[in-house]
RNA sequence: GUGCCCGUAGCUCAGCUGGUAGAGCAUCCGACUUUUAAUCGGACGGUCGAAGGUUCGAAUCCUUCCGGGCACACCA
């Protein structure tokens, strides 16, 4: 998924200014952008809070970004430099103990801390809570290849990175306030402050009112609310943050942020920090609003909820390259993210990878997997799709990839798991489909008399059969069986077998089944359908 | 209240810069199967939420309205 220069080449460089394809109608403002103020490095960012782990709508944001970036690069014949800056900001205070960490007690002393003060609770691997979380985004990021550049905003503000900035902000105190008092309730007004001090004393984050600020010395003055005394901290070094809107106006300013893309739910958050920028003699970013996810009722999908689909779901069931076609489709629209979006996705995701084979460079671009890609897409070629292996899982009642494989052959005969790398890749995941979605619905029943006894039957006379991987011999015998205790009609006969030993109504031709699954197996099923363990 | 998204076949949705609508599933019929499922072929099925407007021509652009969903304190 990584950006490589594949692409990257005077064919599609000609017909990008053509191309339709939501990433590049967004690049196009950057171009223009650009032609009012040229620069030499374009910045993208994304912003991450590291009081949780990188989520599904992280993944989203930043594979989003790199389709923009990737339009971007395309557009402008890759002549401007570009990168993806992945903010995270770690500095904020200490608001909340997770429900989810060990050490609950200790951490609750660290509260109202900077998050790089609060320890990690998990081990003493690193040196706080937010460098673990740090180091988990990056690896999250790392291993699906995105090309992006790590920021801490505490190695930024002590670091005197953002100092101008945080002067200048000092320098149009007012005229922040001016935007951003109107927005709050009648309670906040009276307390906010664009700058958090960091309290000399205890080293929290201080969400107190300023009562003097000095210009010159680049100061402001507040009152330690335990002690009542008169505290004076420069705004530089590291000695203030900024307020969740100012500090996203901060970054944009201090960095010459060009682009980023957010939910809908900052659109307010966006128009006020962008307000904020220009008081302090800036160009705010351009911007994106997404729409939310929303889980199988509708309700928007949150990580407090737990609702929803998570990116371990998703994983666990499809490839990351399908996830990320969801996630290029239609970011303006609401949709609905839960399992039943998967196959399709991973269906779609080959379609269009194998449409890419005979597709121009003008069509290329408009294709999905170019942009999920970033390169020309490996045209994988896939016998049968996603959604007819998850019926046949289903219906075969397979649990493991050989016996799912004898299947598939029917269908392909030339297939194998050596010539189909990727098929293999989502057998393992229909079969985990099967094992979390299919299995649960089971319901098996117990057989009647006349059943048992020709199961018995049937598991005795298995043995008969010379090759035990003769399906239509097989087939011949469950069929005299079923003749013999005089089913009628003759398909009660195999409705049971699938009610009693599958657990469903339907099921793949037995021969065929009892081929792939073996006799002995299937033996040793009919004793457990008839002993009633499966019940 | 402000803003965003959606409203196209029974269901889930696709329809790009305007030229009288498509897919998957479901349903029905057929083929293949010594049951079923699967697979393959075919059929059925839409006054494109409503009304205006622009246009030779609109699902597609504009306006208004109706219906559904979501976001908008604090915190990030």
């Amino acid at each position: 998924m990584a950006n490589t220069p594949t692409i990257f080449d005077a064919e599609f460089f000609a017909n990008a200014a053509n191309a339709r394809a939501w990433p590049f109608e967004e690049a196009k403002k950057i171009v223009k952008r650009l032609e009012k103020s040229p620069k030499d490095e374009v910045l993208f960012q994304t912003g991450y809070g590291p009081s949780g782990l990188p989520h599904i709508g992280t993944f989203g944001e930043v594979a989003r970004t790199s389709m923009v970036r990737t339009a971007f690069r395309l557009l402008t014949g890759d002549k401007i430099p570009s990168k993806i800056i992945c903010f995270s900001d770690d500095m904020d205070g200490f608001r909340k103990v997770p429900t989810n960490v060990p050490n609950q007690e200790r951490m609750a002393e660290y509260l109202g801390m900077p998050l790089t003060k609060v320890p990690d609770p998990f081990s003493d691997e690193y040196p706080s809570f937010a460098h673990h979380n740090n180091a988990r985004l990056q690896k999250f990021l790392d291993d699906f290849g995105f090309e992006y550049e790590f920021v801490s905003s505490t190695d930024y503000y002590t670091s005197g990175v953002l100092d101008k900035a945080l002067l200048r902000m000092l320098e149009v105190y007012d005229d922040v306030m001016k935007v951003i008092l109107p927005t709050l309730g009648e309670e906040r007004q009276k307390t906010y402050s664009p700058f958090l001090p960091l309290c000399p004393r205890t080293g929290k984050v201080l969400q107190v009112p300023m009562i003097a600020r000095d210009v010159e010395a680049g100061t402001v003055t507040y009152i330690d609310p335990e002690t009542n005394e008169e505290v004076t901290v420069p705004v530089t070094g590291g000695a203030v943050k900024c307020q969740w809107k100012a500090d996203w106006a901060l970054r944009w300013y201090a960095l010459g942020i060009d682009y980023e893309m957010s939910g809908k739910d900052l659109i307010d958050s966006v128009r006020l920090s962008s307000r904020i920028v220009r008081a302090m003699g800036g160009t705010p970013p351009e911007s994106l609003s997404y729409e939310l996810f929303l889980d199988e009722k509708g309700q928007k999908i949150s990580k407090s909820k737990g609702n929803g689909l998570s990116m371990e779901d998703w994983l666990t069931y499809a490839s990351p390259e399908s996830l990320a076609l969801f996630m290029y489709q239609k970011p303006k629209t609401a949709k609905k993210l839960y399992f039943d979006v998967i196959p399709k996705a991973v269906d779609e995701f080959y379609a269009f990878s194998k449409a890419a084979e005979k597709q121009t460079p003008a069509e290329l671009l408009e294709n999905p997997a170019t942009h999920i890609a970033g390169e020309f897409p490996p045209a994988h070629e896939l016998p049968i799709s996603f959604a007819l292996l998850l019926n046949l899982v289903s219906a075969a009642n397979a649990e493991d990839s050989d016996v799912l494989w004898g299947f598939i052959s029917r269908y392909a005969p030339d297939a194998t798991p050596e010539t189909h790398p990727e098929l293999d890749r989502l057998v393992g995941y229909a079969i985990r489909y099967f094992n979390d979605f299919v299995k649960p619905t089971k319901e098996f029943r117990a057989a009647t008399e006349q059943e048992a006894k020709a199961m018995a039957e049937l598991a005795a006379r298995l043995d008969e059969v010379e090759d035990a991987t003769d399906a239509e011999a097989i087939q011949t015998l469950v069929f005299e069986v079923g003749k013999k205790y005089e089913f009628e009609p003759l398909r009660n006969w195999f409705k049971a077998l699938y009610q009693v030993l599958l657990g469903q109504d339907q099921g793949p031709r037995f021969g065929s089944f009892v081929a792939l699954y073996g006799v002995e197996e299937t033996k040793a099923l009919i004793a457990k359908g008839l002993a009633g363990e499966l019940l």
